[in-house]
DNA sequence: CATTCATTGTATCAAAATGATACAATAAGT
DNA sequence: ACTTATTGTATCATTTTGATACAATGAATG
């Protein structure tokens, strides 16, 4: 059934930027509603009664399955152009309803943006009740998102490189333990920038924030990489590399 | 008269940290509503038919008298408990009014912090028909101020620390032409650090931002400081010191 | 089992940025 | 002219970063 107006904050809803790291590329959850066409960020609305973080932990939780989640708000879109009632609609009928055109879900909705950050390999995407598909896409190849959802992955994006060494960003995206090459790639990958192995090696050892485990053999012809973890008792004092 | 429902989206409203420099503290903007002994961020709501930057904008226009403002978002606060009512109550009160008790601004709120870098010296402080006096206060020296209202102040200072650099923040802090000594005094008091003074000046000068100008005879017995103006058109590969 | 190959972990030296200090060049006032 | 506080730079030591080199693997190959 359809939300109910005398339960939820009206006029006002979450979207969620929910980002996983493959080990290779940075994705992003997407959800596609049912029989309409509508690819969109997993979002919702606020109850009256449950702060606004809780609404989203909700939300990541009911998709993902995830109970510790890095959830991160990024930014708050308020102009009076974000009109979702063309696709609110075409979901609605695809679901078999019709709302009436006063329906409260049909207004001018203010979003606030948030972002996840979560291991990839530990999440098993689940469609809500008026999705029909939550899928991973790689970030750089997004279907046509409504209304402004790709504005809202830019901002994400964008807040990201900024927290990027002052949140515990790679210690959400990447397993317990891994190798110094992964953690280089996601700094490439948010920073959109390479660099170079060694003087980046130099500065991570150098931080002091990393504990280094046993050898990591994948059975490639070379030497195996260490693994490090998050030695997350010295995380206060890190930099960006 | 109150502000009517059907005008205002309800259960949203924003909240502006608006701040100044004098060339050697920070100010902040605080407004006392009338006989409530209430001190409050200046803030307000947002009608159904303008955008919310427009709605924040309108709000410090009408308290500063200034047209053009560097205002940035930079949280939304949306914990179930941050209950205004009390002292809404006490502000109609002290107007002379009585708010039945389901009056629309009697309900939770969730509010979108702005900050707002405004130069001291140009601002007519204004109170608006709700306070009865609208000033500076130093930024370490704040009144107690109504519901989380302190603690947003500490996030918009958190905020503006990671925009610094980043963001025209001296620019809209300092006047048109300013001294290194002061420009220096903004980066000391919004970082809460000291910068040894030939560093600081190597550094600015060498990131060819800043236009020199004549000097400044103060009338002190000493070398006069050259004054400088920042170069906008080179502002975009700015970083912090 | 020596050889080959791709990759990893460090060392080394050059180049650039920063820290610390010194000092000459003012603007007034005495 | 002499004094004093402040400003603008220069200089040299120290630290950080960039570039390069190279030894040390793991596994596959013959």
């Amino acid at each position: 059934m359809l939300p109910i107006e005398k339960d939820h904050i009206t006029n006002l809803a979450y979207d969620t930027v929910i980002l996983g790291f493959t080990g290779k590329e940075l994705k992003i959850l997407i959800l596609e509603y049912q029989n309409s066409g509508q690819f969109a960020l997993p979002g919702g609305f606020i109850r009256r009664d449950e702060d606004l973080y809780d609404a989203v932990k909700r939300g990541v939780r009911e998709r993902t399955g995830l109970e510790k989640i890095h959830l991160e708000q990024f930014h708050t879109f308020g102009k009076k152009n974000r009109d979702s009632s063309y696709p609110f609609k075409k979901i609605a009928a695809g679901k078999g309803y019709t709302l009436t055109s006063d329906h409260w879900v049909l207004d001018r909705f203010i979003t606030v943006g948030y972002y996840a950050l979560i291991n990839y390999n530990q999440v098993q995407p689940t469609p809500d009740k008026f999705s029909d598909s939550i899928n991973w896409y790689d970030i750089n190849k997004l279907p046509k998102l409504m209304i402004d959802h790709a504005e809202i992955v830019d901002k994400a994006l964008e807040s990201i490189q900024h927290d990027l060494g002052k949140k515990p960003i790679g210690e959400n995206l990447l397993p317990e333990k891994f190798t110094m090459k992964e953690l280089q790639k996601v700094y490439e990958i948010i920073l959109n920038k390479e660099f170079r192995r060694t003087t980046f090696q130099r500065k991570m050892l150098g931080m002091d924030i990393l504990k280094r485990h046993e050898k990591l053999y994948t059975g490639a012809a070379n030497k195996a990489p260490y693994l490090y973890s998050f030695n997350t008792k010295k995380m206060e004092k890190a930099e960006k590399p």
